[in-house]
DNA sequence: AAGTATTTTGCAACAAAGTTGCATTCTTAT
DNA sequence: ATAAGAATGCAACTTTGTTGCAAAATACTT
């Protein structure tokens, strides 16, 4: 049993090949991924439909969590262990997005640091995304 | 010559009554608002393409920014005029998402605490989205 | 292992959101 | 007042997301 079946075992789900194909795409990808890059990867074999209600199941059992991002295009990314074990989801790490090659990456070592609120308004969620330069592509330029 | 009208014109825009409208409906709206939002208040005068432009040129002229959300519905709020009259956009608040009344605004007296990046990464901007219960939804409530 | 209940999938049709080119209208600067 | 340039509206189109339903696949029971 490989590591897709498993997730999907351990989160109720019943195992199905899209289903698979889809968790092994975010398993392979080093970044977050949005429906259409999914759809792009595997649109041949699964229905569009498919996928839009795969990652809604996904993100219900808290298999993946969701990015926000300033152009309308809602980016999707596995959750770590911690996250999926654990009953209630919480990710409470910094996400990353390049100005250069445009991924979004999930910063898992840097965490989200507390702010204070006005009085009467109460926390549910918190999100932070900082975009920048990442690591790979600052490499690849000319140091100025 | 009132405020929309001053505004324009020190972003160098010509000034024209799509303009003056959608920026009277920003400053009278107390919340950021997403595009249909403003398309509810104005699509019978004006056509949706030119909101649609009207909001991208007011983006990069710097009078609006826009704050991820995590549905798909890229939303937008006036800069201050702090925001407006520098150079460079720099939003540093936070913002926060109600998840009652599901209104967006800007915390601008709490601002963005700083984070520390891994080696090998650069800082360009900085978002952040607070989600859970407004101040005004919270009066509302039978208290528990 | 076979049969049945339940869930998932694909299709089709649709709705909503966003884009582009072009002719017309409005602004602005002279 | 007029001409150049910019903004707008329209039409047509593309992309994105949703819904209902029949067919197929999965899981459960014995």
């Amino acid at each position: 049993m490989n590591k897709s079946e498993t997730i999907l075992k351990s989160s109720s789900l019943s195992v199905t090949a899209g289903r698979k194909r889809i968790l092994d795409i975010f398993l392979d990808a080093n970044n977050a991924l949005a429906h259409q890059d999914i759809e792009v990867k595997c649109s041949d074999k699964y229905d569009r439909v498919t996928i839009y209600r795969t990652l809604q199941t996904f993100l219900e059992k808290g298999i993946i969590h969701n990015i926000p991002t300033t152009d309308n295009s809602v980016r999707y990314a596995l959750c770590n262990d911690v996250c999926i074990s654990s009953g209630h989801h919480h990710d409470n790490h910094v996400h990353f997005r390049c100005d250069n090659c445009s991924k979004t990456i999930c910063l898992d070592d840097v965490s989200i640091p507390a702010v204070k609120l006005p009085p009467g308004y109460s926390m549910n969620e918190i999100n932070m995304v900082v975009s920048g330069i990442c690591k790979t592509c600052k490499k690849e330029k000319v140091p100025m």
